[in-house]
DNA sequence: GAGCTGTTCTTTTTT
DNA sequence: AGAACAGCTC
């Protein structure tokens, strides 16, 4: 015990971060201010909580808001307390991760209309699955193209039983058909996960399955642990009501008749940047008020030098104010720059100067308010070789073979799942040119139970009988649905037959032939393929199947260890399913296969010292949670930060952005604003932000170049408008094509007198000399 | 369904 | 400010 005292005593928590971590009222909620060691408690907390009150790990709840979150606090938790394995923190992950464990293992989810074997939807495939619907039943739906956003947006006030949809149309009327069609399909969607689970623990508490006075598993909690609650929504409020069984405890009810796990929750209100997705209520007081919570408070920046901490001072919304840490008190820099590109000129060369100064470059960031203010700063960076990194996440969905091939293995280990049947037999690249009413015919006479004929893994099933000469899309279809027959004893561990390897699927779903191996994006089609099922085989058997590439890094693979044991004795077609259910909650990074190389580290051998990273280019969303020593805000005009906006709610919220954008940095912070934004509705003059901020902490400089200068970069400038112009033209799919012998068809990317840069399909990037005349226009 | 007028939204992004 | 849509007329 003394040992462990000495361990808190070493992390220097100060007053309050130490009241924090012992209090034990059975609610809590922390005021955590911005850079005041939140994730610190929250570790101090659980190591407290496990050592010292001996609450085993596997009692506690642990929920983040993001993966990268919760990745971070069993990262930390592993390297304070080595020992700590994979099994123990089964309970802590992302809200969704841990309802789809209860539901899998817990919860009775036959009761809610699914079998256990359900499979998880993915939000383009459920707005899919509901304009489907939409068609069938000829549902009036307005704005169909944003029906995505709407269904998110008003999925909450349809739960909440307002009766009214914004436009006055049917949507309403949408949800309980979508809704049987998940059932029927069994599968759920991510705001299925924490509705369905939630209301199966109230149910469980309710008694229909604690008649003797316990749950039917004997498992509840003991401590319920949450992060950045200030970023939680309604669903996720009431799955947090139901995991602690709070729900209906009158102040006067003593908690030993109803047990009800403690809660322990910190967030930060001046942080909310995400309420525009949500429901516009600071979910950190309903939650407080909710669970009668006790409020503590962080109030101690460790982050930024005093300058920066009190012109944040200024935009906070909470609380008084943050007390600083340091003394230091260096000014904040603001910058006039005639535009974007001088800008971004400007900063390469500020940069290059900052790195042979000896600052590494992963110490500096360069923030925006929107995403295709990058374009610019990328371009220019890359022109004047400073290593960058754009976060942009890369999913396995913009990966088209990927996309479909993830569609077969869907409906492969889950039958019921005619939606995915039908996409991958009209899938136009990869499919069987099959029309969408054909598929559904084949579909569904496929589900009657007489169809399913011999299943084995030579891939034959159901061709030996009646059907001998069945078409295309009719063979796939037999080949997906027979692979859980095929494929579900093997690796159980019982003398039988082994897990399949990568080729082996690949010959059993016939690859080869749907990828089109006479095309010229086979090559790269089947290694991407190749890569996927190998990674898949690896992480479902519980061996290494296959080389590990390196560029191929699932991120699910840390939680490989964790799942390895659960499964030993399950059959193949089950770890495949509870793989493809991570892969959608979890996502896969994982290279495109077109090598770019500046895409991978920064740009290689373009100018920047290896070893000290990348200069991170982010929106100032993305930067919460980060910080850096050095940051630049850039952009920062009135209409752009604020962005222009009609509610007072929205103000608020663009406030509290540029608050979480400034408190990222460290030791330097500088702000810029164009005379020249190029944008429709920013207008030249800078932001009245900047006028909150008192005078004598800044240092104002503009940039007036000289007019020689100034004419060096027009023509800089013009190329960059004319690749982005392109870029976009590509990305709306009316850019030039372009044909070359080998390669095919491409687009274009940009050309200059001498040479042209096309994008091929398969081959990624490649550039011609004009003279040699390889390329024709179509 | 072309052509018109009026209305709404544009942005940020995680699971 | 401009795109994209809804709803109306013919």
């Amino acid at each position: 015990m003394w040992m462990e005292e000495e361990k808190r005593k070493q992390m220097q928590l100060n007053e309050c971060q130490r009241a924090a971590v012992l209090d034990e009222s059975p609610a809590c909620v922390v005021n955590a201010n911005v850079g005041s060691g939140k994730t610190a408690v929250l570790i101090e907390k659980i190591l407290y909580l496990h050592l010292e009150k001996n609450v085993p790990l596997e009692d506690m709840v642990v929920l983040t808001f993001t993966n990268k979150a919760a990745d971070e606090i069993t990262e930390r938790l592993l390297h304070r307390e080595p020992g700590i394995t994979p099994e123990q923190v089964q309970g802590f992950g992302t809200f969704h991760s841990v309802a789809l464990r209860l539901l899998k293992n817990r919860l009775p989810v036959e009761a809610a209309g699914w079998t256990k074997e359900f499979t998880v939807m993915d939000p383009d495939e459920e707005t899919d699955l509901a304009l489907d619907i939409i068609a069938e039943q000829g549902l009036k739906v307005k704005y169909k193209n944003r029906l995505k956003k709407r269904m998110e947006q008003e999925h909450q006030q349809y739960l909440a039983g307002k009766n009214e949809t914004r436009y006055k149309d049917d949507l309403f009327r949408l949800y309980p058909l979508l809704e049987e069609e998940k059932r029927r399909q069994n599968k759920m969607s991510f705001a299925d996960l924490l509705r369905v689970s939630a209301q199966l623990l109230r149910d469980g508490r309710g008694g229909s399955w604690e008649a003797d006075g316990r749950e039917r598993d004997g498992w509840h909690p003991e401590w319920v642990i949450v992060d950045e609650v200030q970023d939680s929504d309604r669903l996720q409020l009431d799955f947090l009501e139901a995991l602690c069984g709070a729900e209906g405890m009158e102040p006067g009810e003593e908690e030993e008749s109803r047990k009800s796990a403690k809660l322990f929750a910190v967030g930060d209100p001046n942080q909310v940047i995400y309420s525009w997705r949500g429901t516009g209520e600071n979910m950190f007081f309903l939650l407080k008020h909710r669970f009668g919570a006790k409020e503590l408070t962080l109030p101690m920046n460790y982050r930024s030098n005093a300058s920066i901490l009190e012109a944040a001072n200024r935009f906070l919304q909470f609380g008084n104010r943050i007390e600083g840490s340091r003394t230091e008190a260096g000014k904040i820099l603001v910058k006039n720059h005639y535009d974007p590109f001088q800008e971004a000129e400007y900063l390469a060369e500020r940069i290059r100067a900052l790195h042979k100064e000896g600052r590494p470059y992963h110490e500096i960031a360069v923030f925006y308010r929107l995403q295709r203010q990058s374009e610019i700063l990328a371009k220019v960076f890359e022109k004047r070789g400073i290593p960058y990194e754009i976060s942009v996440k890369k999913t396995l969905k913009e990966i088209p073979v990927l996309n479909w091939l993830v569609k077969v293995l869907r409906f492969s280990v889950n039958p019921s799942d005619a939606q995915m049947a039908v996409q991958v037999l009209t899938d136009p690249q990869y499919g069987e040119k099959c029309t969408k009413k054909k598929a559904k015919e084949i579909v569904c006479s496929g589900r009657m139970p007489e169809a399913k004929g011999e299943a084995d893994r030579s891939g034959n099933a159901g061709e030996a009988g009646e059907n001998k000469k069945a078409t295309g899309p009719e063979k796939r279809f037999r080949k997906m649905r027979g692979f859980p027959e095929a494929f579900s004893c093997c690796g159980t561990g019982e003398g039988d037959s082994p897990c399949p390897s990568a080729e082996e699927l690949f010959r059993y779903f016939d690859l080869r032939e749907a990828l089109h191996p006479a095309s010229e994006s086979y090559a790269g089609d089947e290694q991407t393929v190749m890569e996927f099922l190998r990674k898949m085989c690896a992480a479902c058997c519980g061996r290494d199947t296959g080389k590990t590439e390196k560029h191929m890094e699932m991120q699910q693979e840390q939680k490989k260890g964790a799942e390895q044991k659960d499964w030993e004795g399950e059959d193949f077609v089950k770890r495949m399913r509870e793989f493809l259910n991570n892969s959608a909650l979890y996502g896969m990074k994982m290279d495109a296969g077109e090598k770019t190389p500046d895409e991978e580290e920064g740009i290689p051998g373009a100018g920047g010292n290896a070893g000290d990273g990348t200069v991170k280019l982010m929106t100032l969303h993305a930067s919460k949670g980060l910080e850096f020593d050095t940051v630049f805000l850039t952009g920062v005009n009135q209409g752009l930060i604020p962005l222009r906006c009609q509610s007072f709610e929205q103000e608020e919220e663009e406030r509290r952005l540029f608050f979480v954008g400034i408190t990222r940095a460290k030791n330097e912070l500088e702000l810029s604003w164009y005379t020249s934004p190029g944008e429709p509705g920013v207008l030249g003059e800078p932001s009245r932000y900047l006028k909150m901020i008192p005078p004598y902490l800044l240092k104002r400089e503009d940039i007036r170049s000289e007019e020689e200068k100034r004419k060096g970069l027009q023509q800089m400038r013009r190329e960059v408008q004319e690749q982005i112009r392109r870029k976009r033209a590509a990305e709306k799919g009316t850019a030039e094509r372009i044909r070359h012998r080998k390669y095919g068809e491409g687009i274009l990317l940009s050309e200059d007198d001498m040479m042209i840069e096309v994008e091929f399909p398969g081959y990624g990037r490649k550039q011609f000399l004009k003279a040699f005349g390889e390329v024709e226009r179509i």
